[in-house]
DNA sequence: TATAATTACGTAACTAGCTACGTAATTAAA
DNA sequence: TTTAATTACGTAGCTAGTTACGTAATTATA
């Protein structure tokens, strides 16, 4: 389809690869629930179905629940009230906590809404499926490792060995200030502009 | 981490996961960038590569080899013509076309950007290796699955088989209008609104 | 060769996430 | 029991992509 040029790069690529895979997916998946005509994003996905298992819940739990910011959960929130499917009011016991729990029609909607996941569950199944191996369960290996130790870190530790845990040997602390000086000569740089601006 | 709801539902929570993946990881790229001190951002990369490994190229070509739209591109280009790393002119056989190309600056700062991506690649690679599976092969075969058949096009053809090229069996027509009727009646639902808006 | 269709591009506005920051409420510490 | 630290939340504004649409240039067709 593209050419493609990111195939050739290996892992240093892995990033922009994996998110426009997952635009890719997203985008359709957006397409899927209009196919079906239901009142349903997939942003509101994730709240939804842990509101609908887990009962009213307030905005972190649900942040933390789903992995997404606060923020996020809240904008989520204000969607899924205008379409009338969760409600919100103030936890009594702690008055900072705000309170989300599916309306009765949030509810009601569940068999719709479940039997549209049906069918998008089972084509993503067929999918990775067909790719002969643990799609799923690799992306998950992928996952714990960044949850033991992020990428940052990953790269700090490499980067600037010096200031890692483990005092490793070392003659790397160099290649960090290096690169700042590099670029900080740039400023003083002649260059030559072509036309043709818009 | 997050305790995460997600993992429980198979490949229906696919997009989302994938999501959360990806702004990860692209998240810690822009940090591992800032961390260097190095004028460059994430979002530049395939672009600056694509440029520095193939000259010239106009807005089309490259929006196409790399994967994205046009107006992204363009978007891009606007930055790192600031950063004075590219330049943009009309072609003069085709004046439809504006022809992006790396100013000698851009061209000169290559050795330390790749400097940089070196040690990226590096730890995105000893993070995919160990999942102890060939990630990124299985990830290009997802990509080449879609690329031939969309994942739109597999729910749909899952979803409305009669509209299907191959006339499948059927009795799922009537899915797809079922879903449509229920949908309709929410505007007569009465709902009961609780307390605290904001 | 005139006209229709297509292509390349720019702009505008939308999307779904984020960080940063301020405020109120709760919890911990002095 | 004051006071300090922490937690929960809301708002504002950023990011990196998108779609939709208009215009100019090229290509194909009648």
């Amino acid at each position: 389809m593209h050419s493609d040029v990111l195939g050739e790069l290996g892992a240093l690529a892995f990033g922009t690869r994996l998110k426009r895979l997952s635009d890719r997916v997203m985008q359709d998946g957006a397409k899927m629930y209009r196919a079906t005509g239901i009142a349903f994003e997939p942003k509101w996905f994730p709240v939804y179905y842990y509101l609908s298992e887990m009962g009213p819940r307030s905005i972190m739990d649900i942040a933390k629940a789903v992995g997404i910011s606060h923020p996020s959960v809240n904008q989520v929130a204000r969607e899924m009230k205008a379409a009338n499917l969760v409600s919100a009011y103030k936890d009594t016991k702690d008055k900072r906590k705000r309170v989300l729990a599916l309306t009765s029609y949030g509810k009601q909607q569940k068999k719709s809404i479940e039997a549209v996941w049906q069918v998008i569950g089972a084509t993503l199944e067929d999918l990775l499926n067909e790719t002969g191996v643990d799609f799923l369960g690799y992306m998950g290996t992928l996952e714990r490792l960044l949850d033991r130790r992020s990428l940052e870190q990953r790269f700090l530790d490499r980067y600037n060995p010096a200031a890692s845990e483990f005092e490793v040997v070392g003659f790397r602390p160099t290649l960090a200030s290096s690169f700042r000086l590099i670029n900080e000569e740039w400023i003083n740089e002649d260059f030559s502009m072509e036309e043709s601006d818009r």
